[in-house]
DNA sequence: CCGTAACCGAGACGGTACGTCACGTCTTCCA
DNA sequence: TGGAAGACGTGACGTACCGTCTCGGTTACGG
């Protein structure tokens, strides 16, 4: 799955099982639901797969790529992106959704992807690669349409704009000093919008 | 360590052996200082401090809390708050400093820490607690002198003014999907402060 | 091996490799010629076996087990008893080999067994089941010939014969308080079977 | 204790505790009533005892040496030879007593000693010097008397006769191989007297 | 009658082996 | 020839007991 590419052109012998790979995503998905990602173990897997674990490591480098194909492939699907004609409101609607689900059981994954990173670096790489950048550049339509619009000062880099508003979810999602809801969300998109400082309206 | 509490006044048998605990923090911070803290073992530690494992077992319940008292006894030296007069300044000169020091190889242990607590919850509170609270407390100064001063809205919450500046930091130094630098420590400052919106007005 | 009972005819999956087995038990067997049982450690014998530790506990439940299958498949060989026609002389020339070989570092295995076995009933159970049974059922025919020849009263149970024979052998071995040689073996057959009291000859 | 030898000629400073050491011989008597000798710990022993670990090392050179004494101490006592005027009736008397105390959970540290001492010639050598030397000297009178009276023939030395009643006896304690009582006395000491063999005469 | 040496309890220490766990690889047989 | 079963080597884990070593404090001799 790492390297799908060219669906195979036909070979000799016994094809790849597409519901094995399908199994061991499914299986995947479902364990990350209840256990952090490195409480999952690649037995784990393989069991509740009705697969074999070599048969995950000859598609897979390692557990962790695993657990982020089963996500990215999930998440694949709900990454719609909120247009009301303000880039403000996009944002607060798609932070508001973020956070909600991020704090889910279910989505505590991009939390364990990034924990997972901070020790090997190909990983961190392919979870940039295959799930931020996707994301980041869907958001990134909110960001150029507020620049268009004159909404957005056109000084300050997309990417920078993105972490201002997610930096700070991040943070609190991954250190958890701090409350995490609709309310947060409003807030930051406030802040970073208006700005903290008081108008110097002398 | 872990629970120093009350240092008890006169305790009868040998005495808890200081020369072995600096050796052990000492020991545990120059192995972070190399490599990864999940790729330190207790076993190296042990052995470069010249002490037994049981020894360290002893006193912290796992590899992770030495580490964070290592951490964290030697950055409490370093805990030192600018004051300009100017709240931006000041966050924009410590967010400079905090950069460079977590870019370096000895300080990447932020990450390390956030990684770890992921899958450790009591370690991740016992983290704010010992680490992150106390940087945190003495940024909230900073914060003050700015609401004090008129600088800064009152409306916003100080925890989130922190996030709102560190935030951005902390997500690019754990998934490094961007540049981290001085420029980025003015862009963001400037940003929180004034808003990337662009004013109504004209 | 310990618990080998019915081969399977077939089994799935990779099979247990026999050439691991083999080496466990061949460097076991090294290694208890050179150290007394509890000082050959389990990580002697995987290094030396050039094996994993962990495929010796899934196999065995402890070094003595271990220790008893590598000594009682050897011994399983070199299991055989004279027949001389005269059941005392059986005794004695089977009572002389015991003796050299117990006496060899090779040999002192007996001892480290019993020592061992006083400390886990199930390995002594074990180790009567597996060593000492099919010695002393072999040795038995000795005894019961002896008996048909009408060499041998009757009213002694055969256990008992054994125990008279090899008991004062076992008790020098393991306390070391007398010589123990070609010629101790020969008294002892001749008292057992003479019996040491003067005949009454009036 | 180990080498009491000359009782001090007056020493400056604090003199030995006498209660100390009795109360670790006594916890150690104790404790061997409930565990194996290597299931008890110098710190089972220390606590029990209510006193260092230090003291214990202070005295006794290892944890096995302090269950020699405590053992020693207390058997000390009852050394006491039948004499019925019959040799036969005295062994058999006597083997009966033994049987019965190491069947016993108090009594069978002999067999711990034995098993002890297999890992450790200077234990070993001590034991016999301090446990099994009195007792069989004083068995040997039993065997002297035997031998001047008549009853025993001249040329079994006297060591051997000690050890084909007692062999058989320590065999079966350790091992576990069969049945121990006072029927089995009474067959031992039968057999090694009158022999095995049947009369050829007739 | 005071100093000092030898003792004592408590308990921390370095060391060594234990048995367990998860990883990712390898081997065998079956479909 | 792909895949399930499952055994394998590796290497870290945290625990247990050993016997040693400080501590602060307690006798009791000898000057």
């Amino acid at each position: 799955m790492v390297k799908p590419a060219t669906p195979p052109p036909k070979r000799r012998g016994r094809q790849r099982s597409v519901a094995a790979e399908a199994a061991i995503l499914k299986a995947t998905l479902e364990l990350l639901g209840k256990k952090s990602l490195n409480d999952v173990t690649s037995e784990d897997i393989a069991r509740k797969a009705g697969v074999s674990k070599a048969t995950i490591y000859k598609w897979w480098p390692n557990k962790n790529l695993v657990a982020l194909d089963a996500v990215g492939a999930r998440l694949a699907i709900d990454l719609m992106v909120p247009d009301t004609g303000s880039a403000k409101k996009d944002f607060t609607r798609h932070l508001k959704d973020t956070i909600v689900f991020y704090k889910s059981p279910m989505g505590r994954q991009l939390c364990q992807f990034l924990a997972g990173g901070q020790n090997d670096p190909e990983f961190l790489d392919l979870f940039r690669k295959r799930f931020l950048k996707p994301r980041r550049d869907s958001l990134l339509v909110i960001w150029q349409r507020g620049v268009d619009r004159g909404e957005i000062r056109r000084e300050f880099d997309g990417e920078l704009v993105l972490d201002l508003i997610f930096g700070p979810m991040v943070y609190r999602l991954m250190a958890g000093h701090g409350p995490l809801d609709e309310q947060e969300a409003v807030a930051i998109t406030e802040a970073v919008f208006c700005g903290i400082a008081l108008p110097i309206d002398d």
